[in-house]
DNA sequence: CGCTGTCATGTTAGCGCTAACATATTTCTA
DNA sequence: TAGAAATATGTTAGCGCTAACATGACAGCG
């Protein structure tokens, strides 16, 4: 033996902020009843909830959520996964998506994979290890590692943006669809030469399953369906890149299916310096319905991607589930729609 | 007594993940080594650290960052707050404040404060709850017992976004002179009727101050400094507005002044639907240097603000002070830089 | 009046991990 | 070669909170 001094006890870092059990003395109770006043009011009488209340102004409490959620086995997070920040569309659905669980009292945690699936994988590593109720990504591609840690988890887990064979949850929309419409949406306005441009489709796989659509479209029209693909990520700079390639390797090129608004955008308004007639010249569409695209003249023909009401919709489903109701259409399509702007 | 039945012991929830004891038990070290292995592999030797691991692999263990944060009393969070998602400045701040932190394994933890500072009060004590390692918030104001919970906190804290007396640590750039640069820049090109509009300047307070600045050098050229202000906040739709209620307020009008990029390419926008020639007919200035407006044509005279590099340079003063080292400079002006179109 | 049920509160035992201290072994140094 | 210093690992005691169980007081009821 050696620790035989009583005096010299054992010291622990203790961050100094008062703690539970200080509000409970302040207030002649347990901390149990502390604890329970301020997490289930309803099973403490009135006049100890204000005396604990009180208490708590007093002491300058600020309840430790790290221990809390150690002792419940559960936190009130919510992961959420996208690949990009760079991308207004993922920004809206995390807006839909924070908006309806901040008022719930949930908070989110977000990670940023940089379309990298291993980096997905690591994040959803983290994010299980921090006990969330929930965790919301973006599409149905995972790596191997990343099914099946998530298969093995009893939260509710959502997939966002597409439909098809989800894990659990899944609210999104149809992109092959999609591109299918707008492709349709071009032979309608008689065009027959029609390139389909994208950016990095290779990780912005949901682009390439548009394209797919777009290509359907065009077979049954007994249509080739040319593609250029572009090696940096859509922006209104990759957009204006885009306009010139397609021009130059397809001359007769009447119009020009975009992979997304930001580069069809940035192709109208390159156009535009160019002196090109749209749609006269040369005919863009686009997709998301990005509000800068409603707002160039001529005014882009696109197809609208309900993004917010996605996030809404996702995180309604959720705390649906969290509620302990059942959910019964665990896939849930929200839709689109063409906007049919001059730009076509 | 009662609970004398050895059997009937207590359950408890217990989340039936495979715990660090088991990857010890499984690798024939004790717990501690276990963590250490993973947490200070230099701590270890090295043919110990290699059984863990495998261990860690083959019972399929996931930290509980909780428990761990829990015993340590600090978490590798990183609160954020921002007073909205909607406005692309903040997401690209956001953007560089998450690459320099997950590089070193922090997690971002993302509050939106919709410009209330209550809601600003709010974040703060549930951000301390989860033992942040440092906060990130943008701007210098905030409600009282907001200043007073974060003057009593210990670790780092960053004010971003505009420069002036901070709580601890501040990289920002000065509005004011921002806003007098672009109102000397007009007076330069010969306006003398020279419109500020606005949006929701009460909240957005950081618009106000370069309404000050650009005040302040209308005052110094002996004109006058007529300020609109629209009531909700920028998008293109509301610049366009903004356009239309200029000119009807004041038909002379020569050049406007808009509060940010978005308001201020609207308008440009929309001018050339009303077939405004810019800048003959009415000049447009704006502020952020926002893509965007650098695409439409004529290209839009702004200021760029360096937002990426704002919370890149935030994340490495807090590292910096994470790390142990002094930070020398608690001040950092981001600067700003004056981007002249073909707007004025 | 004893029984059951409800309400309000308390006691106990962890949640899974790591800081602090302890110990054993090896290496270095005077 | 003794003693100091470095290295590797272990033991113990919590971190601050809440689930599970326990208790006591009182109301309702046949």
């Amino acid at each position: 033996m050696s620790n035989q001094d009583p005096s010299r006890t054992r010291r622990r870092r203790g961050s100094a902020q008062p703690t539970l059990k200080e509000v409970a003395a302040a207030a002649g109770v347990s901390s149990i009843t502390a604890s329970r006043a301020l997490n289930a009011p309803e099973r403490v009488n009135e006049e100890t909830r204000k005396r604990v209340l009180e208490a708590v102004d007093r002491v300058g409490y600020v309840p430790n959520l790290v221990a809390g959620s150690l002792a419940s086995a559960r936190s009130r997070f919510i992961a959420v996964i996208v690949p990009s920040l760079a991308n207004a569309v993922f920004i809206e659905v995390i807006k839909g998506l924070q908006d309806t669980f901040e008022a719930r009292g949930y908070q989110i945690l977000l990670g940023n994979t940089d379309y990298d699936l291993q980096r997905e994988h690591q994040l959803v590593r983290t994010f299980l290890g921090w006990s969330c109720s929930a965790l919301v990504t973006a599409g149905l591609r995972h790596s191997e590692g990343c099914s099946a840690l998530l298969s093995n988890w009893d939260k509710p887990i959502m997939e966002v943006m597409e439909l098809g064979e989800a894990l659990d949850l899944n609210v999104g929309l149809d992109h092959e669809e999609a591109g299918r419409c707008m492709a349709r949406h071009l032979l309608e306005r008689g065009y027959s030469s029609i390139v389909y441009v994208g950016a990095c489709m290779d990780r912005d796989y949901r682009a390439h399953m548009r394209f797919w659509g777009h290509r359907q479209a065009l077979d049954a029209a007994g249509l080739a369906a040319p593609l250029i693909e572009l090696d940096r990520l859509g922006s209104l700079q990759a957009g204006a890149a885009g306009l010139d390639r397609a021009l130059e390797d397809f001359p007769d090129a009447q119009a020009i299916h975009f992979a997304n608004d930001d580069l069809a955008t940035g192709a109208l308004l390159h156009a535009q310096r160019l002196g090109l007639r749209v749609p006269e010249d040369i005919a863009i569409a686009g997709f998301n319905g990005l509000p800068l695209g409603q707002h160039v003249t001529p005014r882009l023909t696109t197809i609208q991607s309900p993004r917010e009401a996605m996030g809404r919709q996702a995180a309604e489903q959720i705390l649906r589930r969290l509620d302990g109701k059942r959910v019964t259409r665990r896939q849930q399509d929200v839709g689109f729609e063409l906007l049919v702007g001059q730009s076509t």
